[in-house]
DNA sequence: AACCTTGTCAACCGCTCAAGT
DNA sequence: AACTTGAGCGGTTGACAAGGT
């Protein structure tokens, strides 16, 4: 299996192409259809390889091509399809008539897998990152989100749906609990170890991990202080974010349809009045169900830990502002250092 | 206004695969 | 069977634009 020459040749032009290059380009496939690539260029004029003239072609000169914004749906196919495909963008293009692989590519490193690591997921997998950073601000989500619902649907759930979220809530509280623990131990080693002058360059450990347990106390009491974020403020696609699939295998973030949500916008954790809304395609365990999370509902994040900047976390409202829910404190008391893992460990 | 950082995306590179000889 | 060639794929790069300081 010998490489392609092509484009080792020299004298070849490289680079961006000229609106004259484009147009002999389109005009002789038009005239004779691009039959073999690698003969293509002399036949056309053109001082490039095949290669080259092919890519043009089919990212940039193709006359079905789709250009400007991904769609909230194509948005959700590619997520989908690359949780079963991986990085086939060929084959993910094919589910996207108009976009080409290069795009979606793009569009993937770009937007996409930015945004599923903010989220702590792994792009890769989909699954929830297991280091503790990005994991955290999941789990605290999931466990507030299957929260809120539970108030939002006391009156609505049959007993099943009730097992089934109280499960969910409660393995979304515990895997939380035993990441911190693990985290707490790590953070310790790695604080003596830098007080030991000992540190060790190949632990890559992230500046939140670079801290003192005791600050990373601090950190996570005012997490639930000031970091309950109302999804109202954020654009649509990052409330969607949240939406989880149930379903046992894995966990994959998929983009909800704000279509299928119709929450009242005052809708809030501490707001027991506001039950109003509806949940569609909820709690069921097969592939395509998914938990509509309410574009409205408060989600506890901890903006530095998963890369909402400062000002996104300061733009979001603090259902804990006055009073009347749990302090900080006594949350994260009951939240942790209350559990039995605790106990059992001391 | 100048510089720096970050984001975007077209294009290239190197590889694999399949078909042909 | 071994080799060559062409096509296509996925990763990466670099130019440019936009935004921030």
């Amino acid at each position: 299996m010998g490489r392609s020459p092509c484009c080792d040749e020299s004298g070849l032009k490289k680079g961006p192409w000229t609106p004259e290059e484009d147009q002999k380009l389109v005009e002789h496939i038009q005239q004779h259809g691009h039959g073999s690539w690698r003969a293509l260029p002399k036949l056309a004029g053109l001082n490039r390889c095949g290669k080259s003239c092919r890519l043009r072609w089919t990212n940039y000169l193709r006359p079905d091509i789709k250009r400007g914004k991904f769609s909230q749906e194509e948005e959700q196919t590619i997520l989908h399809l690359h949780s079963i495909l991986g990085n086939k963008w060929s084959a993910i293009a094919t589910h996207l008539p108009g976009r080409t692989d290069n795009e979606i590519k793009n569009f993937w490193n770009t937007h996409l897998k930015k945004k599923l690591i903010q989220m702590g997921f792994d792009p890769m997998t989909h699954q929830p990152r297991t280091d503790l950073v990005s994991t955290i601000p999941y789990l605290l989500a999931l466990a507030n989100m299957t929260e809120i619902i539970d108030h939002q649907n006391q009156s609505s759930w049959d007993d099943q749906q009730h097992a089934a979220m109280s499960s969910l809530q409660a393995e979304a509280v515990h895997l939380a609990k035993l990441q911190c623990l693990q985290y707490l131990l790590q953070s310790s080693n790695s604080s003596i170890n830098i007080n030991n002058n000992s540190y060790d360059q190949n632990a890559m450990i992230t500046n939140m991990e670079q801290e003192q347990p005791l600050s990373l106390l601090n950190t996570i009491s005012n997490v639930k202080e000031n970091t309950i974020m109302d999804c109202s403020q954020l654009d649509s696609t990052h409330a969607a974010s949240f939406s989880q699939p149930l379903h046992h295998q894995s966990v994959l973030p998929h983009f909800l349809d704000p279509q299928q949500v119709s929450f009242s916008s005052q809708s809030c954790l501490n707001n027991e009045q506001s039950q109003g809304g509806t949940i569609t395609n909820f709690a069921t365990v097969d592939e395509t169900s998914w938990i509509n999370v309410p574009s409205s509902a408060p989600i506890s994040v901890p903006p530095n830990a998963i890369g909402i900047s400062a000002g996104d976390a300061s733009s979001c409202t603090s259902s804990y502002g006055g009073g009347g829910g749990p302090s900080p404190v006594s949350y994260w008391s009951e939240f942790f250092f209350e559990d039995p893992i605790m106990h059992d460990l001391s």
